[in-house]
DNA sequence: GCTTGACCTTGCCACGATGGCAAGGTCGAT
DNA sequence: ATCGACCTTGCCATCGTGGCAAGGTCAAGC
């Protein structure tokens, strides 16, 4: 199987098998007589799982973790659990930073006409000190 | 006042101020006989406006249209609260993309163990079909 | 056989916003 | 004069993905 249909198969761009190949997530593998990269099933399957790890926003590096941890017949579950539980930590802590930005811009949005005249809190807002907190006073 | 004060004063790195000016979000300004930036109230105030937009996560070409529009004294409400309303989208856009990988994998880790044992649901939810769908068979 | 189009190869550049480092100039105080 | 803190420019790195370019390959059709 040549490049264009592991990625077919595996939702995985071409481009990107080659990614995660140049850095070493994916192993080289054979090589067609004409210098094309060669793909099994096997091949699939795995380009499969980090399709999907990459979907639920593990980044590279971890997904490389728990790649081995999927390869080891001997791994503890609390391994790869443990390892999704602090994505998911990561993930609750971006959601609240964007939260916290959706909610304070709503706020600020929730005042505004948004008629013809040029009165607007949202730029009052964004116009209010906030930024020079460097030397609090030492208090 | 040099670049290092303007930064303390409103919360934007130097080094950010110099990549504001490189892309022309703010304006070169006036320089020292020894080639020093020389920054005003006015400038601060301007970063901060800055700080605070990018504290609200918008982008810096939206950052662009923002200060255009602040420093428009005609400008209507209206724009102003469109370019918010786009902005929450975004932000919600991204907060529904997050949530959906939290919840999947919440619900992966859930079936778990996260004991010794080389069983894990996660594993095997990360090795799942999911990918191949290019052809839906025309369905 | 030759052409054509689809595919493959490598390699470089781009995004977006930020940090870091390096080599050199400047300023103020001792 | 010297030292430390500051400034300058410029390049590299992040992270994951896409795009483009220039060239090689392969299969199908004429």
């Amino acid at each position: 199987m040549n490049i264009g249909q592991a990625a077919d198969h595996s939702g995985v761009s071409a481009k990107m098998i080659r990614h995660y190949e140049s850095i070493g997530l994916i192993q080289p593998g054979q090589r067609s007589a004409a210098g094309y990269r060669q793909y099994s099933e096997r091949d699939v399957h795995l380009l499969r799982f980090i399709g999907q790890a990459r979907k639920l926003g593990f980044p590279l590096e971890q997904i490389r973790l728990l790649l081995s941890l999927w390869q080891d017949s001997q791994r503890s579950s609390a391994d790869v659990k443990q390892l999704a539980a602090a994505h998911i930590a990561e993930l609750d802590q971006r959601i609240r930073e964007l939260s916290a930005m959706r909610d304070a811009l709503s706020t600020l949005a929730a005042g505004c006409a948004g008629d013809a005249r040029p009165d607007c809190p949202i730029l009052q807002g964004l116009a209010q000190q906030g930024g020079h907190c460097a030397h609090p006073a030492r208090a």
